[in-house]
RNA sequence: GGGGGUGUGCCCGAGUGGCUAAAGGGGACGGGCUGUAAACCCGUUGGCUAUGCCUACCCAGGUUCGAAUCCUGGCGCCCCCA
């Protein structure tokens, strides 16, 4: 093993914050395997690029020989965690959670180690307590601690409405710390206050601390809102290589280092390098980003991928060309064709209200034509074999199905 | 247990009997500009082959020529008192 220092310095590279320091130099002194924990609720299906700030970080704990605990939420997902939200979560079914666990399994073994990770669902540890185990641990946390939590006080403040078993999650987590006897627990910024439950809960219950490791939060593409499915602003780890190409490409400027320094692989040195360069204007801000890009799609495709995925979106958004992948629909055509339906059954609209609207906006192309306003009906020879686009970036070829065409 | 308040479109939020598919803002989407970024400008934002029709303002009934708006019951949420 690495010199503890040395380790200490890996291991913080791009962190939010280490609670406390000095005790992880001292487990790390000690030159024996820590047992690192990373829980993650498996709340909708696949992982994206904010799930794998933190399972990175894992891997290098992996890498410098220690042990890591991938926790499965199975049985805290039904509680749902309100942290960083106004609202209570909707519950989930233990059907839909299960489906979402393997996936996040699956999906987690892009970044971690499978050789050197345990997998372990907290509803083996959790599931089983009964009320008066339940009593006994909600008996070493106060009302006012956990009403300390940030967004806790602030839907007590507003009158927003907090549901006693919320108040319960923060204890779960802290748990599971207990459960596995944890070392370290990762997790975003926004995780600090379950993080040090679980320190605190494990001092209580005369256990060894947790060290508590929190990461930045990643904005999604939309760069204001923390990365999340549910906000339609992620880049999923089973995207393919053009679209992740094409999400990082839409984040904003102001975001690039973030991602440079939580995303790829590249050393911090020339992380700082290229901060340096936009500030001082020598480096193009789109040539960077491309670069990035490319460096997170080589990541999770291949570096060829990636080189590929550039050359599709220079394609489409630079030539302003078809891509070359385009899906193809074949289908009965009539007479003419109500086109508004037609975008619909492609899946490039919702509803044919929506068609109406993308053609009366002038989105909506046939054959790289744009269709004029008001112009629903569509000869079936104009259609057939001709590439339809909708916005920039959703496109589909219809061929006719009949033969006699 | 008692009293009060509140529930509107993806979100926030106006609207207290007809002029309301519902102001305004946000978000999202489309167009322009561009580096598919940001900022900015324009437009759209319930469904429907549509100068119209249908469905909608928590749910179920009711009053009325006519209800998001009034009444009754139910449900949810919030506050105060005990």
């Amino acid at each position: 093993m690495l010199p503890a220092a040395e380790q200490l310095r890996v291991l913080s590279s791009g962190t939010a914050d280490i609670v406390p320091r000095d005790a992880l130099l001292e487990k790390l002194g000690r030159g024996t395997p820590l047992v690192a924990k990373l829980g993650v609720d498996p709340t909708a299906p696949d992982l994206h690029l904010g799930h794998a700030v933190p399972l990175r970080k894992l891997r290098q704990f992996q890498d410098l020989g220690h042990e890591v605990v991938l926790i499965i939420g199975d049985f805290t997902a039904l509680i749902g965690d309100p942290s960083g939200r106004n609202t209570t979560r909707p519950a989930l079914s233990e059907h839909d959670i299960e489906v979402n666990a393997q996936t996040y399994i699956d999906q987690a073994f892009k970044i971690l180690d499978r050789s050197k990770t345990t997998v372990r669902r907290n509803s083996e540890w959790l599931a089983p307590l009964g009320f008066a185990d339940i009593l006994r641990l909600t008996s070493q946390f106060t009302v006012a601690r956990i009403l300390e939590r940030d967004d806790f006080q602030k839907r007590y403040r507003d009158g927003v409405g907090i549901s006693l078993h919320e108040f319960l999650y923060p204890v779960a987590q802290a748990y599971d710390s207990v459960a596995i006897e944890a070392d370290v627990e990762l997790g975003g910024t926004d995780q600090l206050f379950n993080l040090l439950a679980g320190r605190e809960l494990m001092g209580k219950l005369g256990l060894e601390a947790q060290v508590c490791l929190t990461l930045p939060l990643l904005e999604g593409t939309d760069g204001v809102q923390k990365m999340s499915k549910s906000y339609g602003n992620y880049v999923g780890l089973t995207d393919g290589a053009a679209d992740v190409f094409g999400k990082v490409m839409s984040i904003p400027d102001e975001l690039m280092v973030k991602y440079y320094r939580l995303c790829t692989s590249l050393p911090v040195d020339e992380v700082d390098g290229i901060e340096a360069g936009l500030a001082e204007g020598s480096l193009h801000p789109n040539a960077v980003k491309r670069r990035l890009a490319r460096e997170i799609v080589g990541l999770y495709h291949s570096p060829d991928a990636a080189a590929e995925a550039e050359a599709a979106f220079d394609r489409v958004f630079k030539d302003k060309a078809m891509p070359d992948d385009i899906p193809e629909h074949t289908l009965e055509l009539a007479e003419t064709v109500h086109v508004p339906a037609l975008l619909k059954e492609l899946g490039l609209v919702t509803s044919n209200g929506e068609g109406r609207r993308m053609i009366a906006g002038g989105g909506v192309r046939i054959g790289g034509e744009v269709l004029p306003a008001g112009d629903f009906d569509v000869p079936a020879g104009q259609l057939d074999g001709a590439v339809i686009q909708v916005g920039k970036r959703k496109f589909a070829r219809v061929v006719s199905a009949s033969a006699t065409r």
